[in-house]
RNA sequence: GGAGAGAUGGCUGAGUGGAUGAAAGCGACCGCCUCGAAAGCGGCUGUGCCCUCAUGGGUACCGCAGGUUCAAAUCCUGCUCUCUCCGCCA
């Protein structure tokens, strides 16, 4: 969220690059508020100045006998003022809370170095890792069919539990799921990622510094008796750990990694590709956060790009890097890698991370600065997250890419010593 | 869930209606001293908004939102959070 001064004195660059995100925002209006602010604004602190010299004086002379009569009629003066204040102060609350809705409908403005485009068509492969196991010589089965084969996987249960899209995982396969996350957070934190367990329901003003209100409301599961959100994902309580603070310079960068189920609606999700773990309502993730100086930022990102891809790459799960273009970045994204692991059974390319680097667009929201110590002034932190890595797309990928021809599953190496020596699901 | 206490600047902590953006200390920054550093000494040190080409001026902000008043960090109401005690619970 910009301030209204930056909108102001930046109001042709933030049209150009709302429009290359497909974002619609109400340019006319916001310059004509803004004129009915400052008008306000002068007329309101004129008149206060005004009262605050009687106020001094009347408290001079109160006393005095003398002064008296002066003294009601200065009396009658500043309540006139008061009045006034008051009648043009509710005016000016209205306009203000009119500007910033508009406000936050700005998106956050696309690095020069995103490619410009609307759709996946113009995202860019920056990389690919693995080799793509076509040359099996049996047929590769959806990980559903495997998931069914092992009995690890159990959907009508968690359908009759609590409804579709929420899968149990049974012996070997929740077993891997604990594995998977041991691994992971394992992994991070050898790599210098402080290891952090957060809550997973939230209140408001968390969701609205990570971008996702006033916005994504509707995507979200509510408690409505005490107005808390299900986290979408560990983006939002981590990236609130340091909300309303001011982190000494030398702290910085701060990288954490937390694991913690993740909440999402999907409305309209129902149809086409959405079959076994693709899409759920409720899943595992392993999310990767860093609070970092402002000039470190795009280095920061390349970096938090490996951190993900070391995961894939310990488990030996053939993946590609692609570059999101204008189009498909988030709203409150600068830069964004998304890095998607081949899946061989469904044969498609499936989104296990998204790494983006969001400069100060949560900073500013949730008033995340760090102390300058060479000009001792404080400035916005630039805030990045990614997932390090996303759980049920990954076990996706493990069952199809692991997949024997008899029907059993191989662990990955790596995970071996988490899952009690075993080396494959049968 | 019930009762009580509290929330002040980067931090600790004074301030109970009028000139208080707010004592004091710490920290940070600048300077002196020093070969350099520490100690010591001196200075300086919040943010937003509005007006001004600028120097500068004005205004707001003491958890949040209202209210009383000519005037509120200070009084009143509601809310949030923290602490203590009780209850309940894994």
């Amino acid at each position: 969220m910009y301030s209204l001064k930056f909108v102001r004195e930046n109001t042709e660059l933030l049209k150009k690059s709302s429009e290359l995100k497909g974002e619609k925002v109400r340019w006319d209006e916001l310059e004509e508020l803004d004129n009915k602010r400052r008008r306000i604004i002068y007329f309101v602190e004129e008149r206060r100045h005004w009262q605050k010299d009687l106020s001094n004086k009347i408290s001079e002379r109160r006393d005095s006998d003398d002064e008296k009569s002066s003294v009601q009629d200065m009396l009658r003066q500043a309540k006139k003022y008061s009045d006034e204040i008051r009648k043009s102060e509710s005016e000016l609350k209205d306009i203000e809370k009119r500007i910033d809705e508009i406000i936050m409908s700005i998106p956050n403005i696309p690095h020069p170095s995103v490619p410009e485009g609307m759709g996946a068509e113009d995202n860019v492969v920056v990389k690919n890792w693995g080799e793509i196991p076509e040359g099996k010589d049996f047929e590769i089965l959806p990980h559903w069919e495997i998931g069914e084969k092992t009995g690890i996987l159990d959907f009508p249960r968690g359908s009759k539990i609590a409804g579709s899209f929420f899968p149990v995982f049974r012996e070997y396969g929740a077993v891997l799921v604990r594995a998977l996350i041991n691994f992971m957070l394992d992994l991070h934190r050898k790599n210098g990622f402080t290891e952090v367990w957060v809550p997973v329901l939230v209140n408001r003003e968390s969701m609205f510094t990570t971008g996702q209100l006033p916005k994504l409301e509707k995507d979200m599961y509510h408690l409505d008796d005490d107005d808390y959100f299900l986290i979408p994902t560990a983006e939002v309580p981590v990236t609130n750990l340091h909300r309303d603070e001011v982190i000494s310079e030398e702290k910085l960068p701060l990288y954490y990694a937390a694991y913690t189920p993740c909440f999402r609606k999907e409305a309209g999700a129902y149809g086409k590709d959405t079959r076994g773990l693709i899409r759920l309502h409720q899943f595992d993730k392993v999310e990767l956060v860093k609070f970092v100086r402002p000039e470190t930022s795009y280095e920061e990102l390349e970096t938090l790009v490996e951190e993900a891809e070391k995961v894939l790459q310990a488990l030996k799960l053939p993946y590609r890097v692609l570059k999101l273009c204008t189009g498909e970045l988030s709203f409150a994204a600068s830069k964004c890698y998304d890095i998607e692991a081949w899946a061989p059974g469904i044969k498609k390319w499936l989104e296990v991370s998204s790494c983006s680097n969001f400069e100060a667009f949560q900073a500013r929201r949730g008033k995340i600065k760090y102390r300058n110590t060479r000009e001792g002034k404080t400035d916005y932190v630039h805030t990045l997250n990614g997932s390090g890595i996303a759980l049920p797309r990954t076990i996706v990928a493990i069952l199809e890419n692991y997949q024997q021809q008899d029907g059993s599953v191989l662990i990955p190496e790596v995970l071996r010593d988490y899952m009690g020596g075993i080396e494959k699901i049968v």
